[in-house]
DNA sequence: CTGAAAGCGCTTACAG
DNA sequence: CTGAAAGCGCTTACAG
């Protein structure tokens, strides 16, 4: 079922056709309503690659993620999700799982006409030579928690120097006095996370280790806190050092979820990121990208909503 | 950059480029070799759309969801993810948010040619109007996990009345003398789970009930097992009910993950489905419909791949 | 081995 | 208000 099959029933131009469907005010009322009927009869649908063939745009947008495991890729998919559609978009979400095959393939893709624009979680390829061909053609790219390592290129992420410092803060609040850090992805996120963590730690001369282990010089009787982007790592941190760590006396810092054992713990704090902010203002640099309001490069941090107590015991 | 680009500059006619560019045997290799090197050199790339309107596929699927939240949801996404990639489909998950609108918008979008097939985990509709244009066009549509009330259609899912029945006799070797039933969702999953554990119950006859609250005629020294698909709705049974419930008494029996707090109860039991499995079979449908080979409405019940001891004690 | 032509299903100036 | 025509960027019979 096409134009051209209703233009024969009604005896109009293909043309007409066209512009009654879209409800162009130059057709006359009386045959709009008759095209309209007669294809809504015949259950007409439009070809969409055809239209994007002539129009250049595809109203589509791609969200490129590594898996769906992550609060950080699921909560963000939602939302943008959510305010494109009311935008007129489609997001299509794509996973290349953690493969830098896959991953080149679907950066590729949108070098074939398949989206307007994309948001993109990066985890396996840091290197400008996968986007090269993006980025020269002022693909809208907008990267979403932690950024390749070159500098073209726009960012929506957490402030997560201030929200580790934040997370710290709240740990020697609750008596912390040693700490374990282990913030030790390679990427942009966790390296500023580090950084929020170990800075204070320095400016205030707290012992900290980043390592897998509980050093020798740390005091046995002080009490020790471990900090991470996710509750596993610290829960695989407690299970090597068990025997070292005093059952429900460590002190547990993560972002976003806990899923741990809680019981191990005497507090857990969570940093909350303020994932609807980052899917908003995502969303935002996306649309004036492809407006063409905006060719500038930034990274733009947002500021974590809140640290929750997941656990606290008074001592 | 187009394949007319392309043809100017090696002096060729548009129709030898598209040829060599596909390594058609017929263009001399000399014609071939000279045109793919200039094409790289321009970073040349086919517009999708117009390969798709003359093809008359697109080589996509659409995996439309709820939300990102189930297992049942996330685990087939990677799985179907991965194993199209290889036959050289792309995978775009669309997420309705468990609306009834956008639910039928993306439906609509599967009408326009934007995929060759979609796999579907339905919760909004199981009627049959959202689909009706679809199946009129025998769109190849594959539904996973949960099915619309409606017979022209292929689905698979776990074998859950099988499960659940298992499940409940994992509680009662364990010592549960009573159950509370709470498979309350309106799918056709919770359905079938309904009907396997309610079944073996009234065969067995142990007493059981299937609401919100525990009712007077349960014995006060039975132990009481509480099965659900999910971990949230048992432990929201456990807090309503907490006052008659003894802490670490009560056994738990679910379906895909525990995520509740173990120390309320003293066995708890996981069934797991076989995602793995059920992803393969979807996709094998998927490309036999898209080959034209089956045109036939079936339900795969996969067998559900093991019940796991998450927490038992000894009595 | 290569080219000229038709066509996929749309949209949109340009005439009238 | 409507039609005839060109064109979006490809692929593929059909000739030669």
């Amino acid at each position: 079922m096409t134009l051209k099959n209703i233009a024969e029933i009604c005896k109009v131009d293909i043309s007409t056709v066209s512009r009654a469907l879209r409800h162009d005010p130059r057709v006359r009322e009386q045959t709009r309503i008759l095209i309209c009927k007669k294809a809504a009869e015949l259950g007409y649908n439009p070809n969409l690659a055809a239209r994007q063939l002539v129009l250049g745009k595809t109203l589509n947008l791609w969200m490129i993620i590594p898996d769906l495991k992550q609060s950080i890729v699921q909560e963000p998919a939602q939302y943008l999700s959510e305010s494109l559609n009311c935008q007129g978009y489609d997001l299509l979400v794509t996973l290349y799982q953690n493969d830098a095959k896959t991953f080149s393939h679907l950066l590729n893709r949108l070098s074939q006409n398949v989206a307007d624009g994309a948001f993109i979680i990066p985890s396996v390829d840091y290197e400008l030579a996968p986007y090269e061909s993006l980025i020269k053609n002022r693909f809208p790219l907008v990267f979403i928690d932690r950024q390749p390592d070159f500098s073209e290129c726009t960012t929506v992420t957490t402030a997560n120097t201030d929200a580790a410092t934040a997370l710290v803060k709240q740990c020697i609040k609750a008596g912390a006095e040693q700490f374990i850090v282990l913030f030790n992805e390679t990427n942009s996120a966790a390296v500023a996370r580090f950084k929020g963590a170990v800075d204070i730690m320095i400016r205030e001369r707290i012992p900290f280790t980043t390592g897998k282990s509980i050093p020798e010089n740390f005091s046995s009787s002080g009490k020790i806190a471990v900090v991470a982007s996710s509750s596993s790592s610290i829960e695989q941190f407690y299970e090597v050092n068990s025997s070292t760590l005093h059952l429900g006396e460590t002190i547990a810092g993560v972002f976003d979820n806990w899923f741990g054992l809680s019981e191990r713990y005497s507090h857990i704090f969570v940093c909350k990121q303020d994932f609807r902010a980052i899917a908003n203002q995502a969303a935002e640099l996306m649309l004036s990208k492809i407006a063409g309001n905006s060719e500038m490069f930034q990274t733009i941090e947002i500021k974590a909503d809140q640290i929750i107590s997941v656990k606290a015991i008074s001592h």
